[in-house]
RNA sequence: GGAGAAGUACCCAAGCGGCUGAAGGGGCUCCCCUGCUAAGGGAGUAGUAUGUGGAUAACGUAGCGCGGGUUCAAAUCCCGCCUUCUCCGCCA
């Protein structure tokens, strides 16, 4: 969410930087409804001060055995005034906060404007993998070396889902373990949340109102209203983003450094595309996230260890990746910047995002109220970042592919082995 | 899922319609006295949000789990919800 104080004093700059991210916002309605709640609030204030005063007053009157009858009648038309007043500026309070919290946060100043043609390349890891023999895509490979069974997947769950086998179950819980482990060595504190979250989560990460429809709604019939359903996180940050929700944490804890092991479940409703097989999108696939709260300081180093973290995993692997700076209208409506990492998937002649590593400044922590309090007692609010630390969905194709042999074996990259029981390569 | 009990400040806890923004402890901070493994006396200790304001001054408003209601007036009465504890049930 954005700071509506600063809305109001300088709309054209927040204008500005909306539009940087294909936002076309008008404030002027906001701007006087700002204005007329500020007055209403005043005025019912001193009302208010007034019906204290008088209901202090009471006993003592009675005390004397003086009537009170008058009086009474008299607060009785105050207190009416009153609810009136209140009715009118929860009304306008509503108006007011629906109206900021599905604006999108603003980019950091050094962002290109535009979409994705915009985004630019930072950085291109490793070689580009070259097979002197027919190179096959992850869909043969995978089938071929009973790694994931696609159809029985399908079979249980409908299109988009799959599951792992064998040396692929084997090779998927090694990925993660590797993760798990380099995460450890950093000294980030593993979690594992709740899959089920309360609609609060998906505000407070700035999911939500947007994309509530995105997500998979865990139907309640007592529950008509979707404030009190919950539905599967699409991504462990939102559980991550909002576990200190309403509590102001002491400067020293900060950064804290949390990752956490979740499935995403996605909807990801009509996205399919038929060079999209196997496993690049899915309703389901496993992500260990990165997450760190920090002070406003201490953002932009977090932002590059989360980034160097990404890269370090997918560089251990030895997978040739690129690294992007997102422009402002490909972040997400939460982020002030983005920079995803992108892995090579050979059969596809395209790199697929594998990683997105963002810092919501103060969005997220203003839609959930997570403050800090520093050395001098001043309360401010976190910044939140996360990253993929990694995805699988995508790591796992990609590392079939990079790491496909001319027998239509795959070798398993040094890194992992320790977790696959020193098995070395996988074949029939 | 059912039945009971409870949710008050950093912690424990009193209050059960007005004199309570909240007694009393504990803890913590500061001051005084005294001095050998201690103890005594005093003061302070709701953070926060929001408004007026130059203000880290002062004052107003909100705030006793959350949300409603009754009332001139609610921590206190009524209704709904959430959470915790105890007992029962369920448990692929």
């Amino acid at each position: 969410m954005l700071d509506i104080k600063l809305i109001c004093e300088r709309p054209e700059e927040v204008q500005a930087a909306l539009a940087k991210k294909g936002c076309q916002v008008d404030f002027t309605n906001l701007l006087e409804q700002v204005a007329k709640r500020k007055a209403l609030m005043q005025q019912t204030d001193l009302l208010k001060a007034e019906r204290n005063k008088v209901s202090a007053q009471i006993p003592a009157l009675k005390k004397q055995g003086l009537p009170v009858e008058e009086i009474f009648a008299k607060m009785r038309a105050l207190g009416d005034e009153i609810a009136a007043n209140d009715k009118v500026l929860d009304a306008l309070s509503q108006e007011i906060t629906d109206f900021v919290a599905k604006l999108p946060n603003m980019p950091d100043p050094d962002l290109l404007a535009g979409e994705k043609e915009n985004n630019q390349v930072v950085k291109v890891y490793n070689q580009k993998p070259e097979f002197d023999f027919k190179a096959k895509n992850h869909v043969d490979l995978c089938t071929a070396l009973n790694l994931i069974d696609y159809e029985r997947g399908v079979k249980l769950s409908g299109g988009g889902h799959w599951l792992y086998r064998g040396d692929g179950a084997r090779l998927e819980w090694a990925l993660l373990n590797f993760f798990i482990q380099e995460h450890l060595n950093d000294g980030y504190e593993f979690i594992l949340p709740p899959h089920m979250l309360g609609y609060n989560c998906g505000f407070g990460a700035g999911q939500f109102p947007k994309f509530a429809d995105e997500v998979f709604w865990v139907e309640d019939s007592e529950a008509e209203d979707r404030k009190k359903q919950k539905f599967m996180l699409p991504t462990a940050e939102t559980a991550l983003v909002n576990m200190y929700a309403g509590e102001i944490v002491d400067v020293s804890k900060l950064p804290m450094k949390f990752f956490a092991y979740t499935p995403c479940y996605r909807k990801e409703a009509g996205s399919y595309r038929a060079e999209e097989r196997g496993m690049i999108r899915g309703h389901q696939f496993n992500k260990i996230e990165m997450v760190q709260y920090t002070t406003p300081e201490q953002s932009p180093k977090a932002f590059e260890e989360l980034v160097g973290k990404a890269c370090s995993l997918m560089d251990k692997l030895g997978l040739h990746f690129r690294l992007s700076k997102l422009a402002a209208g490909d972040c997400s409506a939460s982020m002030a910047r983005t920079y995803d990492i992108e892995v090579w998937i050979p059969s596809m002649g395209i790199y697929k995002e594998v990683s997105s590593v963002s810092n919501a400044n103060d969005y997220q922590a203003r839609r959930n109220n997570t403050r800090y309090k520093d050395e001098n007692k001043k309360i401010g609010f976190v910044h939140t970042l996360n990253g993929s630390g990694l995805a699988t969905s995508r790591v796992f194709p990609a590392l079939i592919e990079q790491y496909q042999n001319a027998d239509g074996s795959v070798t398993i990259p040094e890194v992992l082995r320790p977790f696959m029981g020193g098995q070395t390569v996988i074949k029939l």
